[in-house]
This record gives structure tokens, C-alpha cells and sequence, in this order.
DNA sequence: GTCGGCATTCGACGGGCGTCGTACTATGAC
DNA sequence: GTCATAGTACGACGCCCGTCGAATGCCGAC
């Protein structure tokens, strides 16, 4: 029991063997999207898709999600009319090794964690 | 003694400080560009312009090579009217570290070292 | 049922970047 | 000197992608 109520909408998600290096590059190029996976990788939830701290419009965001998605970066759920959000972190190191660990890493600086 | 004859034209480079995240992405994120960094990360020596395979145009070589030295990723200098071109891994590894190395990791397999 | 909030979809717009060809410069061989 | 070769500079073109607003769908609360 205790069944995780509203299992209502799923989301597609890609095996890590399908993703190409190139998609997830070209997902983490962009520097709102590589804010997003910054949020995520610092937080101890999972976070919902209206709470990331980033300038742009909801239908933007929503784009980026699908990007990051599409690319094996993150894994997306729904919980009621809100969609929560992972880092594959230990798949995407399988897939390609010290890749997105080096990226956040790297990130960190930007992102204002250095001094404080 | 021993002077590399034709000191000649000299190159410009950023220092490591002065590269951005942002800017390495946006270098190694061009399949063409990844390309040379791949075959470079393979060669047991220096590689001239001239000489790598990819399915470009000179002029368009000559563009990807200003990028991907502006990033820091490569450094170059002349050699007569040759123009040699070396991975600055160490440098890299400093500012970004893992970032390169694991890049150049996910790239080997696309670039046919695989199966051989 | 109605309402409100969360997220999506669609179409449109704009800018940036990869691409090329041509003209040009610079070096080395002769 | 001439010539050939290696690479550069410049301008033009086309496409892809990030961005937005407005309309829509979905779910939970009431």
C-alpha cells in the first residue's frame, strides 16, 4: 500500500545506451539548461519544474525540460499537476564516465557556490 | 642554438584563467571541432592544419581552429608556412579538471577506435 | 459540477553560427 | 626574381535554436 497516488501521466524517457554524446552536449551547452542541472545536482529532492531559479518564460522552461529529457540528463515524473524532476547522475555515469560529474563541478563556480 | 628557425608569425592565446565554461562548450560542442580534438588527443605528435580529416573547407578549418584556441583548447604556432597545433591537456586539467579527458573518452568510440 | 494552478503546445520571431568561395598574405623552394 | 603551397580575411547565405505569448489540457480542491 501507501501506492504513490496520481501514477497518472508518464513520461518517455530514452535508455542510456541510446543517447548520443552530441545530444547531450548539445543539451548542456546551453547555459539555462546547465543552471537547471546545477539546481538539481545541489539539492537533496527532487525539485518541481515551476520552482527552478531561472529567467525565462514557462513555455521556454518547459523546452529546456524536454531537451535535458530527451538527452538522458534527467528524469521526470508527475506528482498531482506538478512534475518533479532527477539527475540520472549514476546512469549518465555509465553512459559516459566523469562526463557530468567534471560538468557540475565546473558549473559550481558560475552558479555562486564558491565564496560564501 | 638549435633555434627553431622562423620565429616568425607569432599566435595569440588566452591565458586559462581567462577561458569561460560557457567558451570551452561552446568549442567542443561542433562535432568537426570535437573531431580535431580527437584526433589530436591520439596523435603522438603535433598535427599541421592541413592534415586532419574532416570533411570541411579550408577557410572553415581555419575558423574552427581560432575557436577552438580562443577556448584554450588548442595551442598553435608556426612552423614556416605550416601552422602545428597541440592539445593543451595539463592546462585544461587545471581549470576544468576531468572535463577534456572525459570528453575525449566519450568521443573515441565515435571516433572508430571501438573495434580495431 | 466549477474554479485555479501547473505545465504543455503551437506558431512566430530573431539572432547567432557553421558553411562556403574568392581574394589575399606569407613563407619556402627554385 | 618566379612559383607553389599553407593558411587567413572577408562577405554572404542558410539554418537551427532559444525565446516568447496566447490558447489549451490536466489535475486537485472545493
Amino acid at each position: 500500500m501507501a501506492r504513490p497516488r496520481s501514477s497518472s501521466r508518464t513520461v518517455e524517457h530514452p535508455a542510456m545506451a541510446e543517447v548520443s554524446l552530441q545530444q547531450v552536449l548539445d543539451a548542456l551547452v546551453d547555459p539555462v539548461r546547465r543552471a537547471v542541472v546545477s539546481q538539481l545536482a545541489r539539492a537533496d529532492e527532487d525539485i518541481s519544474c515551476g520552482t527552478f531559479d531561472v529567467s525565462v518564460s514557462r513555455s521556454t522552461l518547459t523546452h529546456h525540460f524536454n531537451v535535458l529529457r530527451e538527452a538522458g540528463v534527467i528524469r521526470q515524473y508527475y506528482v498531482g499537476t506538478t512534475k518533479m524532476n532527477t539527475l540520472r547522475t549514476d546512469e549518465m555515469e555509465g553512459r559516459f564516465p566523469g562526463l557530468l560529474s567534471a560538468l557540475v563541478a565546473a558549473s559550481a563556480p558560475e552558479t555562486g557556490v564558491s565564496a560564501r
